[in-house]
DNA sequence: CAGTCGTTTTGATACAGATCAAGTCATGAG
DNA sequence: CTCATGACTTGATCTGTATCAAAACGACTG
């Protein structure tokens, strides 16, 4: 990983390629981007960006994880997003952001100074209809994940959180269980994500490994056994969109 | 109202011209609008859209309140968005939308068909623009319901709902406090857009009334008779974003 | 390899808010 | 005016999850 940190990569060469803003772009667009783009990173535990903070740049996360969250004064927090590579960082149009950005593992960014990119928006409408697209996206899920934190019990809710990283992580892969994971948070962390304690997560982990529904190799790698038991304890519709 | 209801009210004229899709657009491109746009009404207690329906128009809501929740296979429902004269319904680049739109008030919407409108965003940059703000924007105030759902008490989520009452209702007008507000809601609506239940949104209402925070003159409008101890209980930052 | 720090597990107890169960209060219909 | 229905209030009890506390487990450090 250390390599891949540093190493700049040719906007045609880049994992998140077609994932990320630049999806819906042409070669010739491409080569716009290749001019304004710089790679920042950050270490594990680093903050990207500070609430509050003077927003500069933008950009898309291309190797690692971070965390989007918001504090109360007392120190109970919400995680508001959880980033993967392709997800985008910042927003147009507001110069100010009201959340904090970690990295969880080493990032690596792509990035934009905010005023080029706002221009190249305007001209290449390419870019502003991804822009769009992955904006309702990101209402999309932050909307289940309202619906997960009003109404669903701890179970439910380890339960939908397993089960969205399986989805994320293995897209477009075979779809048979028993498939390599890795939980790419602590327990404390995600926990903030779920609004429930350590020790509420800690225990409903524990009792889905019991009921051998999940099995782990160490702490941060995991496969599900028993994916529709999985499926069942999320609380959701039993098919996901997929028709019988 | 119900005149206003079936009347045809001209772009120019419209109230909600200044802060809908429609906020930057110049006269000749409400010109165009006046040509594509349509009004349709309903009742209070409607349904306007679906889960899962065919998405064929999109719109404004011009008057009234209408609400969007999601509801679980057992009947736990969240309410993800409450919906005031100027927000936007439906979305661009997907047929279809996973959650219920319901009229609370009669409502009247300014609608589109899908594809006229979608070429008109290709076309028009101002309503492009406009349609990105407003997606970040929802997207904000979802995450701050995040945190209100994930982390809050009873009592502060109960005060941050009334405080964005005050906010929203009277935009622009003047700072005093003591001035009439109108609940659109039933309790049990509240409690669904809190993820609490109705009783404690109760017992909750009741305990403001008690210590002279709210003043109720009816089941549906009230005052707020001591705005800094609602915000305190909101448990939120002290200013609300406006430095001293 | 002993020591330390962050993470996870486990147990005992407390409590906020849910649930269950009657009421009471409005409003509108006949 | 009476009845019916939906909205709200109030009280008693229950329970899921938080809280408090301690110990066990790893991974890294010197």
């Amino acid at each position: 990983m250390t390599t891949e940190l540093l190493a700049r990569v040719t906007c045609t060469e880049c994992p998140i390629r077609h994932r990320a803003v630049c999806a819906h772009c042409s070669g010739d667009e491409l080569d716009v981007l290749e001019q304004l783009k710089t790679y920042k990173t950050f270490k594990a535990g680093d903050p990207i960006l500070w609430r509050g903070d003077k927003l500069t740049y933008v950009g898309s996360l291309v190797y690692g994880v971070a965390t989007l969250s918001k504090t109360l004064e007392d120190g109970r927090t919400q995680m508001v997003g959880l980033l993967l590579p392709s997800d985008f960082i910042g927003r147009t149009g507001r110069t100010e952001i009201d959340f904090d950005v970690v990295a969880v593992t080493d990032v690596t960014l792509c990035c934009f100074q905010i005023k080029p990119f706002e221009a190249l928006i305007a001209s290449t409408p390419h870019v502003a209809q991804r822009l769009v697209e992955m904006a309702l996206d990101e209402l999309d899920v932050a909307r289940e994940w309202m619906l997960l934190l009003g109404r669903k019990t701890a179970r439910e809710k380890i339960a939908t959180f397993i089960h969205m990283l399986v989805q994320r992580q293995h897209m477009g892969g075979t779809e048979t269980s028993n498939q390599a994971l890795v939980l790419p948070l602590t327990q404390e962390q995600v926990a903030n994500y779920l609004g429930l304690t350590l020790e509420t997560v800690s225990r409903q982990l524990g009792a889905m490994k019991k009921q051998s529904i999940l099995r782990f190799s160490d702490r941060r790698h995991f496969e599900v056994s028993d994916l529709p038991a999985l499926q069942l304890a999320t609380g959701d519709d039993s098919d996901g969109g997929i028709l019988v």
